[in-house]
DNA sequence: TATTAATTTTAGGCAAACCTAAAAATATAA
DNA sequence: TTATATTTTTAGGTTTGCCTAAAATTAATA
């Protein structure tokens, strides 16, 4: 129902509150918009006020924002926008995973949707992005049960065991010795800088596994 | 030696005066440039005010304006980064080439260097863009002796005949009636909307072809 | 509960990039 | 060459999206 287009700052708005939202469940404040998009509290409460009026957010004075139906629609198809991207820049231009985010963040604001169609069919409709983020499909719609590898699981993210890759005994011995296996909930508590190696817990117990073994572990996201 | 980035304003009047100068060599009116970015006379005199300052166009007060060494190196990056992805668009995306020049518009703005040479990379350093024209380097040096279709000239541009296509004699016979062989130099004056017939000019005589005939013969642009 | 602290909003300003209207300079035509 | 037309610039104004400083509100703590 958004009649004009949005400029970029109120797509990064949009996106901002969305994130913070947990899937528009959440009030969302001010201060916190601003440490995220670096903008001082005085000029989100202004943006704020104009997200309102369009409808997209729902504002009380003092009382925190909130994302609305349509708002979450915008917000969804710049994700949408920005993961496709992702995808490209990782797979097609060969930009190591952790570059690829600013560049996204710029192409995410090209306004065509012919463009993001025709981007999304020559990538054969990946379900996630280099970062293990679903990417929600042309309706917005995310799909829920995406596998993707323990070790692209982010900190504090948890996930089912779904499927084991590396398929041969030596590997299984040391799964059952973690106490890993499909079914077991995980949650990645920290990504160590040095060796990439996840600390995780499993059972109430903290353990560190190597990015190798996590790679080949699936996980779905829960 | 240009330090800040410029802002998509200030590229698309660079771009545009760069246009204009027939590769830098001409002055450039306010008027001219009002009319291409469909901008009031008096808010171009601000910018090129503003772009002057830069040193990047040289401007005299009611004497139009002129682009400089960096300007004209700052134009060609931008025409690079067009160009690159109106190929991207058109060989990978598979849009027609009368529906990327407006989405290239919005891409070429996107800043990444790096993401650009990854991108003529991907393409395998294209020559010239879908509509025929060349493509400068990371350098901005434009290779000259780049062969196109004739079909591809656009109107009032001028080419060296370089190369038949179709080698059979019905088509060469045509040719030598028309007074077409390699080295003639043939000016397009029109295309026809109704089939796409080029009308050229050979030797001071006008005569009208087919998309078809042109499109078998290459020439080199002059 | 009263005071202090933190958050959020209001008020007033600024720069970028546009606008209109009017003045100045240049070009064209009588 | 003078009058008229066109082009360009100046002057002043608007909108967007940001800022700082101060006021208002809400939250935390003594």
């Amino acid at each position: 129902m958004s009649n004009n287009k949005l400029s970029k700052s109120e797509e990064d708005y949009i996106k901002t509150i969305f994130n913070l939202s947990e899937f528009g469940n959440k009030q969302v404040s001010t201060n916190s918009i601003s440490k995220v998009l670096k903008i001082e509290p005085a000029s989100v409460t202004d943006m704020v006020k104009k997200l309102s009026l369009k409808k997209l957010i729902y504002h009380k004075n003092y009382k925190g924002s909130q994302i609305s139906k349509s708002g979450i629609k915008v917000a969804l198809q710049i994700i949408r926008k920005h993961r496709l991207w992702e995808v490209f820049l990782h797979e097609k231009l060969n930009f190591k995973w952790d570059k690829i985010h600013n560049i996204a963040e710029e192409l995410e604001h090209v306004s065509s949707n012919k463009l993001i169609d025709k981007l999304d069919d020559y990538l054969q409709y990946p379900k996630i992005d280099p970062h293990g983020d679903p990417i929600p499909n042309k309706l917005g719609v995310i799909e829920s049960n995406v596998k993707i590898s323990l070790s692209d699981l982010k900190i504090f993210e948890s996930g089912i065991v779904s499927r084991i890759i590396k398929e041969n005994d030596h590997f299984f011995k040391l799964l059952k010795k973690l106490n890993i296996q499909i079914g077991t909930k995980i949650k990645v508590i920290e990504k160590l800088k040095f060796d990439n190696s996840l600390e995780i817990i499993i059972d109430n117990k903290k353990l560190l596994i190597s990015k190798k073994i996590a790679s080949n572990i699936k996980i779905t996201k829960i």
